[in-house]
DNA sequence: CTGAAAGCGCTTACAG
DNA sequence: CTGAAAGCGCTTACAG
């Protein structure tokens, strides 16, 4: 269909061997400077592209890296996070002059992830790997295997992978400790995010660390992120017989594992007549775009997620080319910024 | 680093060649079935994966295709609308078995859009092209060069390509005759998109037709489909001089081209006491997320962009294997659902 | 110094 | 029927 252009076709234009053709295009001084312009000039005219199936079956390097969403974290797919994440690879993978792969798992077919298989048939030369659960199997493997992977998110128990993100325990720490002590909320409820994954986990841990410090009650009640699941926990609570009155809602603070349950839990508390901030101060977490819309807006803790894909890209340049400095620690952790809104009682609006 | 597993090591486990045990995996008769078994077993034994490079020069096929951002529309990168297309664009390539590779435009080194350079070096069968500029020479040239491209949007000047769209005229026309016919709208404004894309021109055209028709005032902002650009054009609208009294606005509806743009415009007009929907009728377009999550909610048309891509990536397959139907028409028109929520007076919250 | 072979991994057309 | 060569496009190590 379309008349693809090959060395040999611009070597056969000037009279040399395609080896010559490529020396010279490569800048060899090996190559007479005539032949060499004259070989780089009838490369342009004829709009010469190496072919990156010959070039990857000869440099065994496929110039391309692949970003790995796990089935394991489906959701994360037609997230804006998933978008930070995919602009910071790319613009990482732009300067190394390389390919990005966006690799889903379609079948798990004879048991091996997609990914995996992907990998394995050198279609990419490494990995970034985006918030895993934590007993990810084929994750465990795929970093097992030796092939160059770096992980976005926490590992404490794949402590050789190399990794970037974010301290979840802190974070959620501070900014459990900015209700207590600058809206000075004493009876809290955290909404965790998927238990399966770390994030969900230090979040839970960082809320619990913060209410016991502070003497204050915190209660929890299991999320999964989705907005639905932020309105149903918001529900739970409000027909706790705990509450005492049913409809009274018990807690004078929230803290939410992520934006989106805040959103769902604030539309169910404004829908029952509690007035946030007034009666409740609310929080989230990520400030992937969301939480400046709403009303009122999300106080968050912004997760840095562009930055942390595209460090994350350049270590893995780093492995692949062996030239990743060993030296430094295997795990990387960026900052977080705190975003004070209105949901807390902070901004007005 | 990683010892890869080739064809040749699962012949030589089982006793035959390279060729042979190409053969048998691939379930051809000529290979007797003890043999066939027993290099499928060696193959699953040694994980053994082709390689998409060998793969690829072998069979002339990259076995990927390429969704491409083209430089004229950077600023569909970061939003909710490429997730959509991306999750359209894998799904059909998990179906069929192909790698999805994501090209921005990094370099445009010597003169050639880094995605062309893709589409030349064969790492990809196709493109989908997403919301190309009505100008894009780069797209032209690519869509000229024979490649198998898919283009989502719509494109009059380039009527032989292959093109998945909506009907923006004839959606703008029914959100601005909903306006009129249902909330008795008579004064009203339309903030357009980006002009140099057609959706930007069809929009505005559609909004022209409809207050022609109802023999409405129809006035015009050009803004550029940020939020920043929506807010801007309320507050020109809010000090022109026209307005009589300044700090007055002088529209009772506004049709902006996006969602984004229809957010900024509602804070401002908040934030000046101008009530929405009660004073000014506000709809949006697009409906990727955030139309639902704002108070009032946008009233807004949705866009099917994850089926969109579905179906050009069908269609793009189609191409590449030449089975395409050559009696379909070459751009397809897919139906958007009118969503009405509170900004227009319809929905209550 | 330079020409041309070898080989990356694969699959099919050909020779026996 | 089956064995093994040829060749996709590239680049480097080798032979001259």
């Amino acid at each position: 269909m379309v008349k693809s252009v090959t060395l040999k076709d611009v070597a056969k234009r000037v009279g040399v061997t395609a080896a010559a053709a490529s020396m010279a295009l490569s800048g060899s001084d090996r190559i007479s400077d005539t032949t060499r312009e004259a070989v780089k000039e009838a490369a342009r005219e004829l709009g010469y592209v190496p072919s990156s199936a010959g070039r990857a079956l000869r440099n065994q390097r496929a110039g391309a890296v692949a970003l790995i969403v796990p089935n394991s974290s489906q959701h994360v797919f037609g997230h804006m996070y998933f978008m930070h994440v995919l602009t910071g690879v790319s613009e990482s993978a732009n300067a190394h002059d390389t390919q990005v792969l966006v690799s889903t798992n379609a079948d798990e077919a004879q048991g091996v992830a997609a990914y995996e298989r992907v990998m394995r048939s050198r279609s990419a030369d490494g990995a970034i790997v985006t918030s895993a659960a934590i007993d990810d199997d084929n994750i465990q493997r795929l970093v097992a295997s030796g092939l160059p992977v770096v992980l976005i998110g926490n590992f404490p128990y794949l402590d050789d992978a190399v990794s970037v993100g974010i301290d979840d325990v802190t974070a959620t720490r501070r900014i459990t400790e900015h209700l207590v002590e600058v809206h000075g909320r004493r009876n809290l409820l955290h909404v965790t995010g998927t238990l399966d994954h770390q994030t969900g986990v230090d979040r839970r841990q960082g809320f619990l660390d913060a209410v016991q410090a502070a003497g204050a009650r915190g209660d929890i009640i299991e999320g999964d992120l989705s907005e639905q699941s932020g309105a149903l926990a918001v529900e739970l609570a409000l027909s706790s017989a705990e509450a005492g009155t049913p409809g009274v809602f018990p807690y004078d603070g929230v803290v939410f594992a992520n934006d989106d349950m805040a959103l769902g839990g604030m539309r169910i508390l404004r829908s029952k007549g509690v007035a946030v901030p007034t009666d409740v101060s609310v929080v989230g977490f990520d400030d992937f775009g969301l939480a400046r819309v709403t009303t009122p807006g999300i106080t968050t803790m912004r997760i840095p997620a562009e930055e942390m894909a595209r460090i994350a890209t350049e270590r893995l340049f780093g492995l692949i080319d062996g030239t990743a400095d060993l030296a430094a620690p295997s795990h990387l952790e960026l900052p977080v910024e705190f975003i004070a809104r209105a949901s807390c009682g902070c901004a007005d609006g």
